[in-house]
DNA sequence: GGAGCGATGTCCT
DNA sequence: GGACATCGCTCCG
């Protein structure tokens, strides 16, 4: 087997709408450097979050400065708290000035993961699906918290966060309805793997 | 295997 | 004071 190609998704990747971003990120490589450890993961699972024209977008209400990083530069890490538990983490779109982001919902798990084991805290048996599939585990599996991690730029490899591309074919995407939020639901902001068993839940 | 629900911090109104 | 881009547990079928 040759040993894939790698190359960072670079600035201007994600300086576009994320309507458009959120699909070409399926398939690509999310890296995190853990100590001596390299965790690395498909994605397999994005959405897209608008910005004024987006109610259920952080950016809806405006710059604060709990969102600021996605009215910032694009390629930036954007990374909330949830429900008193759970991390999300983003990336965010678009100029400098405008706002936009897409939130990352399920990996496929490929490399560090008895260290992603580790770090979510379950039993290094269980079901595999779990480790990765949905927001908020897959930022506990990297060990990504708003503290250490907001604002990182992940097109920059020496970060200890960033993003890659291993040059295989990009996948069949399915689009559907974003899932887990009450404001503008029907909005096809959804875009998943198609067939892929890592996704944090099957069709719309 | 799915619906219901509590936990729990942070931010904005 | 309430909303919240979640998760894991319980209970029921």
């Amino acid at each position: 087997m040759k040993s894939p190609k790698l190359s960072l998704l670079p600035r201007a990747f994600y300086d576009r709408d994320p309507r458009l971003v959120g699909p070409d990120l399926l398939g690509k490589i999310l890296v995190r450097r853990q100590g001596r450890k390299l965790l690395t993961g498909h994605i397999v699972e994005v959405e897209a979050y608008l910005g004024a024209d987006d109610p259920a977008a952080h950016a809806s209400i405006g710059r604060t400065p709990r969102n600021a990083v996605l009215f910032g530069p694009p390629g930036r890490a954007y990374v909330y708290f949830i429900y008193g538990n759970h991390y999300c983490l983003n990336v965010s779109c678009l100029p400098d000035g405008v706002p936009g982001g897409i939130l990352f919902r399920a990996l496929e798990p490929i490399g560090g993961i008895e260290e992603m084991f580790k770090l979510r805290g379950i039993a290094e048996d269980s079901d595999l699906r779990r480790l990765t599939s949905g927001p908020g585990r897959l930022a506990a599996a990297f060990g990504i918290t708003r503290e250490r991690d907001n604002g990182k730029d992940l097109t920059d490899s020496r970060s200890d966060v960033y993003i890659v591309d291993d040059g295989t074919a990009p996948p069949q995407v399915l689009i559907t309805k974003r899932v887990g939020i009450k404001k503008a639901v029907e909005m096809p902001l959804r875009y998943v793997t198609a067939g892929n068993r890592f996704v944090s839940r099957m069709g719309p």
